[in-house]
DNA sequence: CAGGATCCGCAAAGATACTG
DNA sequence: CAGTATCTTTGCGGATCCTG
């Protein structure tokens, strides 16, 4: 596949997707659910170490109203509120795998 | 190729590649490159459309600190600064067709 | 032509406290 | 447990003006 000319900016599929994954939590987020399927909030929380409550809520938030993650609530008590990939969440592996390519192949390590 | 555990996130090559790329006008300014081989400054802020000179300045040295980009001086007058694409500038064309596709399949055109 | 210097606005993220 | 409400911080990008 060829790059394709960037006509407007506003419907470029680059910019699209990078919008996508544009978060400074979004990609770790994806990366756990994608390894391991279903996560709770502070499972997820715990994981992610340093995030804060209230940010990793706005991401998961961003994340599920763009369609890539799935939020399902258990009317428990107490509450429990599992997150797991769409279908659409799934197809971003592609993109992580590419960016984990790049990464491995240039990092001094 | 598997997606691999994320240890620590200041060895994740994912974190270390969208660093990379992150910043408004990068992947626009890395795209005119891929496909033009040699730009100007001022041609390059013509194409971006909207950036300012400042802001495309800053954009530019700090792809040319990651060394994805070479600046190439010539000493004339009036001065000709060209801007083209390191081999490891070029090597992220895999990263950028990536995001395309994602891209072009989930876009609602 | 291709910058540098200064100042400013805004959105994203963090800190903290409270709650069903 | 999994949030919401406020408030504050910060850092990127923009606006403007000056220069070899």
């Amino acid at each position: 596949m060829e790059l394709r000319p960037l006509d407007s900016c506003s419907t470029c599929p680059v910019e699209f997707a990078m919008n996508m994954i544009s978060g400074k939590w979004k990609l770790l987020i994806l990366y756990n659910l994608m390894t391991d399927g279903t996560v709770r909030f502070n499972e997820l929380q715990r994981r992610l170490d340093t995030v804060t409550h209230r940010t990793l809520t706005r991401q998961l938030r961003e994340l599920e109203s763009d369609e890539l993650i799935n939020r399902t609530i258990y009317a428990e008590v107490p509450p429990r509120v599992e997150y797991s990939l769409t279908d659409k969440g799934k197809s971003l592996t592609s993109i992580l795998l590419s960016l984990q390519n790049w990464g491995l192949e240039h990092m001094v390590e």
